[in-house]
DNA sequence: CCCCCCCC
């Protein structure tokens, strides 16, 4: 049975020997495993899959070219499926040697038991029963060519029209997914998938200024980087959707908490960096993993996705400051609708924003987009995000005909309609609310950034002590505080200007409760005053006239009352101990005539 | 050498 097995080939890949030329062996897989790197858990990128391979004598680990998944997915390569490699690359990191499957052929897909006693090469390596070639020769070019490269630019001097060289010392051709800092001679042909802006930047440590390209090919994808001098060689050559020849640049360890590209490693452009237009078509376009508009509830906040959909409504610029950096950003909101019946906002940003004009409904596929869960879903691009309008795809082409013939007309069910930011007029589904309990087991506004949640509660409390703040009487809005100046005027430091008197605004603190929990929040002025039905000017001034029992039943009215309460918590410090603020950005009735219909449609589904 | 991906 074991002669059904190229006995041999683990040995050579992974020992003291090296694999013939050209070599295409049978093996078995014994297991399949996705990687769950850290970074690929959270940014949703591209699965990677690890896979024991066997030759009956001994079984060493291979990656598996991320083109390679669907197999996986399919079950059409599986635990004990016996294969004829065709194509693979090897390569050495920290000592180990990792073998890559490029391509191979399905001989058996369903096998139902190992072949061989094989044992662990690593092992034998390390026991002395196989000896290890030096590493460095295992940095090899590809053993074996991947089938497909029309032109054959393969090692040496390039045919059919490839690689110019120009007797530069640019190395073999390596797949992308081979590519280590522990190698030096390698080229790439590759496909730009992404191209960003120019970006400057200047910190303590310098200034000066960057672009990032992604670079794919059949056996994955790599970020490269092109600073200051290599930013002006190389930015009006790299187009995106072109193919390169990349040879003679640096190999870096990839920092993933900054780059949502799928690879451990990334390329820096240096002065040598050469750098080549190819017109081979064969190397892959760019793929989509599309997600329906409806699917995006089941995936989490920060996960990356591509999504394809009809631009159904294209929102007006707008500028946002960043928090983070006060500085300003272009904003553009568009929503996105396939066939599933759900919309989707979409946010695009900075030049994109800008130069985003599509008023004609058309189709839009996006890669690596963000998810977020602002109004339960939304989308937002990063710059390494990508749009392609009215791509020739067949899903595309299906969008497009679903959206003139019926999907013009169809009623769309909102993430955003239903939740927080929706319109005035419609309610949110119980469903979609958090008791006050669950904001706090989740430890909402816990983190560094504020946390957006929506909450029926009862005023439990309204307190009247510090109910207000004199704030500046500039007509334009201002609202800041205002001390007065000990001659009878109110200063506003930022209007740098003093009223005769100041206009109270309301910052009332009170405490909210459901069946699950209580907390204490903020409501500042428009709530406030709705929640009081008088203005805080007004009911200061009640106040100061002395009557105090008038006075207190504004705060004993409002208690008591129920509410839908748009909040957000954010983290906050006072008297040196870290706390959840909770703010009321919105109070609106609840609509109990929708809720009870809903609900009983509940327990009706329910009880089918 | 950037590394922010923002806002409601």
């Amino acid at each position: 049975m074991a002669d059904l097995l190229d006995v041999g080939f683990i040995q050579a890949v992974f020992g003291d020997g090296e694999a013939p030329e050209g070599a295409s062996p049978v093996l078995q897989i014994l297991s399949v495993k996705k990687i769950n790197s850290a970074s690929s858990a959270s940014s949703g990128v591209v699965d990677r899959y690890r896979a024991i391979l066997s030759d009956g004598e001994y079984f060493g680990q291979a990656m598996l070219a991320v083109n390679l998944n669907p197999l996986i997915d399919s079950k059409e390569i599986d635990k004990f499926s016996i294969i004829k490699l065709r194509s693979y690359t090897t390569n050495a990191v920290q000592g180990r040697r990792l073998l890559i499957l490029l391509e191979f052929d399905i001989l058996e897909s369903v096998y139902n038991e190992k072949i061989g006693e094989a044992v662990n090469i690593e092992h034998a390596v390390a026991n002395g029963t196989v000896s290890r070639a030096p590493a460095g020769n295992a940095n090899a070019a590809p053993k074996a060519e991947p089938k497909g490269r029309a032109g054959g630019a393969g090692p040496g001097p390039a045919r059919g029209g490839a690689r110019q060289g120009g007797g530069k010392d640019v190395g073999p051709l390596f797949p992308i997914e081979s590519l280590s800092p522990y190698q030096n001679k390698w080229t790439i042909k590759a496909r730009v998938s992404a191209k960003s802006e120019i970006k400057h930047w200047s910190n303590q440590r310098g200034d000066g200024k960057l672009f990032n390209v992604t670079f794919m090919d059949e056996s994955g994808e790599i970020r490269a980087t092109g600073f200051n001098e290599q930013c002006d060689n190389f930015y009006d050559l790299l187009e995106e959707g072109k193919v390169y020849f990349v040879s003679r640049a640096r190999i870096n360890i990839a920092k993933k908490q900054f780059n949502n590209v799928n690879n451990e490693y990334e390329i820096a452009f240096e002065r040598e960096t050469a750098i080549e237009p190819c017109d081979d078509a064969s190397v892959p376009q760019i793929k989509y993993n599309f997600k329906r508009v409806d699917e995006l509830a089941d995936l989490n906040k920060d996960d990356m996705c591509d999504i394809i959909g009809v631009v159904r409504e294209v929102h007006d610029l707008s500028s946002v400051t960043s928090k983070a950096t006060q500085k300003p950003f272009a904003k553009r909101d568009i929503q996105i609708v396939d066939q599933s019946g759900q919309a989707v906002r979409l946010t695009l940003w900075g030049k994109q924003a800008e130069s985003f004009a599509h008023d004609d409904s058309p189709v839009i596929a996006f890669k690596g987009v963000k998810v977020g869960d602002f109004g339960g879903r939304s989308l937002s691009m990063f710059s390494s995000a990508t749009m392609s309008v009215n791509p020739d795809i067949n899903e595309a082409h299906a969008l497009r005909g679903w959206y003139d013939s019926a999907g013009r007309n169809t009623q769309f069910n909102a993430y955003t309609s239903t939740m927080a930011g929706r319109s005035d007029n419609s309610a949110p589904r119980l469903n979609e609310l958090k008791t006050i309990g669950e904001a706090k087991d989740e430890n909402l506004g816990m983190r560094d950034k504020t946390d957006y949640f929506t909450t029926a509660a009862v005023v439990a409390f309204i307190k009247s002590e510090n109910f207000s703040y004199p704030a500046c009487a500039n007509p334009d809005g201002c609202n800041k505080k205002v001390i007065e100046d000990g001659n009878g005027t109110y200063v506003c430091d930022k209007c740098d200007k003093h009223w005769p008197e100041p206009i109270h605004r309301y910052i009332l603190s009170m405490n909210c409760m459901d069946h699950t929990s209580s907390f204490w929040i903020t409501a500042f002025n428009e709530v406030a005053e709705k929640l009081l039905g008088i203005s805080a000017n007004d009911l200061w001034k009640l106040k100061e006239g002395g009557d105090e029992q008038q006075f207190q039943s504004y705060f004993t009215k409002a208690a008591g009352r129920s509410y839908t309460f748009e909040m957000m918590a954010k983290q906050d410090s006072y008297n040196e101990q870290v706390r959840v603020r909770y703010t009321c950005r919105k109070a609106g009735i609840p609509d109990f005539v929708a809720e009870s219909a809903y609900l009983s449609q509940q327990i009706a589904l329910f009880n089918i």
